[in-house]
DNA sequence: GCCTAGATGTCAGCCGCTGTCATCACTAGG
DNA sequence: CCTAGTGATGACAGCGGCTGACATCTAGGC
C-alpha cells in the first residue's frame, strides 16, 4: 500500500494546466490543484516555489537545448551565426506533435499577465546564460549581450508564429526566416547611421 | 485642518523607494509604506495595483518619449532607424542629474527577483507598444516587432551601462554606440546565411 | 451653510506562501 | 524479523498581499 504515487511535480503540473485551462489561472486555487492529484496544498508549494512555476517546470531542456548550439558552432563563427546555430538547436525541442500542448499552455499564459511576466522572466534568463556561453567562447560582453537578446527575441517571435500558423512548418524553418529578416532590417539602416 | 495632503501616489512611491532601499522589498509591508506617509494599507492599493508598482509608477513618460521619436523620424525612414530615432528621444528623459536616483532604484531591482520581472514586463509591454506604432507607420508585423524588440534591447543594455559607467556619458551617447554594435554584429554574419 | 464628488478609513476575508513538527513509507543493517 | 534512518507528505498556525463593501471625511460649487 503505497501512502504516495511516484512523480508528483508531473501530476501536479499536468492538473494545473487542466485547471488553469478550464477555469483559469486566478480562479484556480494551489489547494485545489493538489487535491486534484491526492495531494495537499503544503505538498504543491514543496514541488513549486510558486504557483506559475506549475506551468514553467522543466524548462532546463530548452535552456540546454540552446547551450548545445552553442557549444555546437564552429570556433569561427560570428556571435550571430552561434546564435542561429543556437536556434536550430532549440527548435529541436519543439517538433510538430507538441503543438497542441503548446497552444493550450499558450493560450492559459496569453490570459493571464502574471503569467507572462513569469514567461518573459524566463527567456531573460535564458539570454543571461546563452551571453555567458557566449562569452565563454571569447565573445565580449556587449557583442555576447547582443547577440543572446537578439537570439531569444527570435526565438519568441518564431515560436508565437508557430503556434499561430495552420500548417505544419518546423519552427526551424520559421526561426530561420525571423533571423533572416532581423538581419535584413539592419542591412536597411543606412551606412551613415553604421 | 486638512485630512490629506495632496500628491498621495508620489508620497507613496517615495517612501517605497527608500524603505526598499534601507530594509528591502520583501521586507517591507505594504502597510508600512502607507504608515510612513500617514495613510492605510487600503489606500496604497487603491493607488498601485500592486506593492510592486510604486517602484514602476509613471513610467508613461518613457513610454511617451519613444513614440515622440518615433512620429519625428521621416517617413522614409527604415524601421531600425525609426527605432534609432526613438532611442535618442527616449534617452533625453534620463539626464545626467537622474542617475542618482535611477541608481539607487535600480539597485533595489537587482537584489530583488519579483521586481526584475516586473521590469522586464514593463519593458515588454514598451517594445509592444513601439511595435504598434511602427506599424502604425506602415511597417510590415514582422519587421516591426523585431525592430521594436531590438530598440528596447538596446536600450534595456545601454540603460545599464549608463547607470554603471563612472564618467558622465549621456545615456544618448551610449545608445548610439550600442545601437551601432548591434549593427555590427548584423554585418558579420556571412551572405551566405542572410 | 448645504451638498455632491472624490479620497480615505475600517473591517472582514480569501489566498499565496512559509515555518514547524508529526507521521508514514521505504531501505539498509543487524 | 526487527530497527534505525531517510525522505516525502500531512497538519496546523500564521503573515502579508490584495479585495470588496460600506462608512466617513474634505474640498469645492451652489
Amino acid at each position: 500500500m503505497v501512502r504516495w504515487e511516484p512523480g508528483a511535480p508531473e501530476r501536479l503540473q499536468k492538473a494545473a494546466l487542466e485547471l488553469f485551462a478550464t477555469r483559469g489561472f486566478e480562479q484556480t486555487t494551489a489547494a485545489e490543484i493538489a487535491e486534484a492529484v491526492g495531494l495537499t496544498e503544503r505538498t504543491f508549494f514543496r514541488h513549486f516555489s510558486d504557483k506559475r512555476e506549475a506551468l514553467f517546470h522543466g524548462q532546463q531542456v530548452l535552456v540546454d537545448s540552446f547551450l548545445d548550439g552553442v557549444t555546437a558552432a564552429p570556433p569561427s563563427a560570428a556571435p550571430l551565426e552561434v546564435v542561429a546555430t543556437a536556434l536550430r538547436s532549440a527548435s529541436a525541442f519543439f517538433p510538430a506533435e507538441r503543438r497542441a500542448h503548446s497552444r493550450l499552455r499558450q493560450s492559459v499564459i496569453d490570459r493571464n499577465p502574471a503569467l507572462q511576466e513569469r514567461e518573459r522572466h524566463k527567456l531573460t534568463t535564458l539570454a543571461t546564460t546563452v551571453a555567458a556561453a557566449l562569452r565563454a567562447r571569447g565573445v565580449d560582453e556587449l557583442a555576447a549581450t547582443l547577440a543572446a537578446e537578439s537570439g531569444v527575441t527570435v526565438f519568441g517571435i518564431s515560436f508565437i508564429r508557430w503556434l499561430r500558423e495552420d500548417e505544419d512548418r518546423s519552427l526551424a524553418d520559421i526561426t530561420d526566416e525571423v533571423f533572416a529578416a532581423l538581419l535584413k532590417l539592419a542591412g536597411e539602416v543606412p551606412p551613415a547611421r553604421r
